[in-house]
DNA sequence: TTGACTATCTATAAAAT
DNA sequence: TATTTTATAGATAGTCA
């Protein structure tokens, strides 16, 4: 009896032309990128996030641990500045999620008037929501912002009065290398930053979450 | 003759205890999965974006397509809300690079303040940096969000205008269906959103960054 | 879609260099 | 410690159910 398969062929490294064809390969090979980084996790203890936008504009993520692990996993018994520290961070998280969230869906809805003017060229092109739309988001952004000012300036005074505090305790303050450092110049002309990712349980915006068999990780990171 | 090698072995998925040889997995493995992202683009067109905290809390990303050619790629000829929608998220995405890139430091100061605890028991637990930090990285954040809330008003403003001129040009308003809205409530409660990042050429806050040989894909994403 | 199955390609653990 | 080699483990293209 002959063969009943080629078995694999190698494929050219280029846009795959058939599109049926694609789709599969993406809907083969995406469960694959996410378990090559569910093993790098298990295996070497790295923290990994991954966003995946499918040809078909879907919305696959990926992280390693989950933020709730990262937040409960400080022992209890620490120091002041530290749990300020993470205080701050939770905040700065929750608030960045929002503003992501906000992004995702602009992002969504800049695809979505895409289809729409492919879909009716030589209809009304001004029929879509898009105007309708942006007020109130640009509102509630705004909204968010000025909270999430207001809980920075609470913060800087907070910590402001540690460090006071730290000050008046301890003379150690100074001797140690100062090794993380900002300037206002380097915001400008743009860097290089990993993305941070909230995905509080039980809350879908849309997107399909990985959530593998191992313990080790959840479908949220940062 | 004998076998030069046993060859590849199978290697049980659970951390790995001997510390040198997860550093080697690491560092093989890590590539690994940016080629597979790699190809997941090239092959399928998908966009994708990954970051990865190694155990030695090194930073490494990789990012499909360059926040540039998104930006690019849409059409010269497009209608003014799109543009607008275009720069909003533009916009959003520069400033949430900022935030994150703050997310990240205070990241990396935690991980290392949990380092100098464990490393220095019994010694002195305030001999940390950590209040030296905060105080100037607090400030730049909070003029990040301050710059951040004015260009958000300017975009309220501006996209009120075009809102406006709509109104007059055209009565198919208010007729499509409302298919993407917020309210606070949502906000407050959580929900799942996939990260953004931006990552400009040129520039390192410290990670190294993934610039691989096919000229399709860059590091930075979106 | 959503999986099996096979044959083959690719990644990589260990050893050698 | 980094690179190359060896040989197996794992991923997946093509196919069909």
């Amino acid at each position: 009896m002959g063969k009943k398969s080629l078995g694999r062929q190698k494929v050219e490294m280029v846009k795959m032309k058939n599109n049926s064809n694609l789709q599969v390969t993406f809907s083969k090979r995406r469960p694959g990128l996410f378990k090559k980084a569910s093993e790098l996790c298990t295996l070497c203890g790295a923290e990994i996030g991954i966003v995946v936008f499918s040809p078909g504009n879907k919305v696959f993520s990926f992280g390693h641990p989950e933020i709730g692990n990262i937040i409960h996993r400080s022992a209890p018994a620490l120091h002041i500045v530290e749990s300020h520290r993470n205080a701050h961070v939770r905040n700065l998280n929750m608030q960045l999620t929002e503003l992501v969230s906000q992004l995702e869906v602009e992002k969504r809805r800049g695809e979505e008037l895409n289809h729409m003017r492919r879909a009716s060229q030589g209809q009304h092109w001004w029929e879509v929501p898009i105007h309708e739309l942006s007020l109130p988001q640009l509102r509630q952004l705004k909204s968010v912002l000025e909270e999430l000012k207001r809980n920075v300036e609470k913060l800087l005074i907070q910590t402001t009065n540690s460090h006071q505090f730290f000050m008046r305790s301890s003379n150690a303050i100074g001797v140690f290398p100062n090794n993380i450092e900002f300037d206002a110049n380097m915001m400008s002309q743009g860097y290089n930053a990993p993305p941070s990712n909230m995905m509080p349980p039980g809350f879908s915006l849309n997107p399909e979450v990985y959530n593998p068999c191992p313990p080790e990780f959840g479908h949220a990171f940062f």
